[in-house]
DNA sequence: GGTCTGACTAGGT
DNA sequence: AACCTAGCCAGAC
C-alpha cells in the first residue's frame, strides 16, 4: 500500500509527456512536495505498478541518476532513445531541449 | 525513538 | 569539469 506521499509523486510522473524528461526536484515540486527531490527516487525505486513512465525522471545534470545495477540504466536510456531523446555517448541529455515545462 | 541510508540538489573549491 | 559538503526527509531497523 503506497504512502498517500508516494501515489502524488507517481500522478506527477504520469503527466511527463512522451518525448520529454522532468528532474527529480521537478516532479517533488509538481507533486506538491518541495525539497523531496530524493523520496522522488526512492519512490521510483518502489515501482510496482507498470504504468509508471519512470525512464522519463533524470537528475538535475541531465543524466541518468547512477544506481546499484547498471543494466536497468542502460533499460532507462533505451527507452528514452525510443521516445525520440537524444543521449550523448557519455549520457547526457539536454535538458535545455527536453525538459518538460508544465503551465 | 535514535541512527542510518538513499534513482537528489545547490553551492563552494 | 570533477569532487566535496551540507541540507533535505520519509522508510527501514
Amino acid at each position: 500500500m503506497p504512502s498517500l506521499n508516494y501515489q502524488k509523486i507517481y500522478n506527477a510522473v504520469k503527466r511527463i509527456p512522451k518525448g520529454k524528461v522532468a528532474t527529480y526536484g521537478q516532479i517533488a515540486q509538481l507533486a506538491g512536495l518541495p525539497g523531496h527531490a530524493r523520496q522522488v527516487g526512492y519512490a521510483l525505486s518502489h515501482l510496482d505498478e507498470s504504468d509508471i513512465p519512470w525512464h522519463r525522471v533524470i537528475n538535475a545534470k541531465g543524466e541518468i541518476s547512477p544506481r546499484w545495477h547498471p543494466d536497468l540504466e542502460n533499460e532507462q536510456a533505451q527507452r528514452l532513445r525510443e521516445e525520440g531523446i537524444n543521449i550523448t555517448p557519455a549520457g547526457k541529455i539536454s535538458l535545455n531541449t527536453y525538459r518538460w515545462q508544465p503551465r
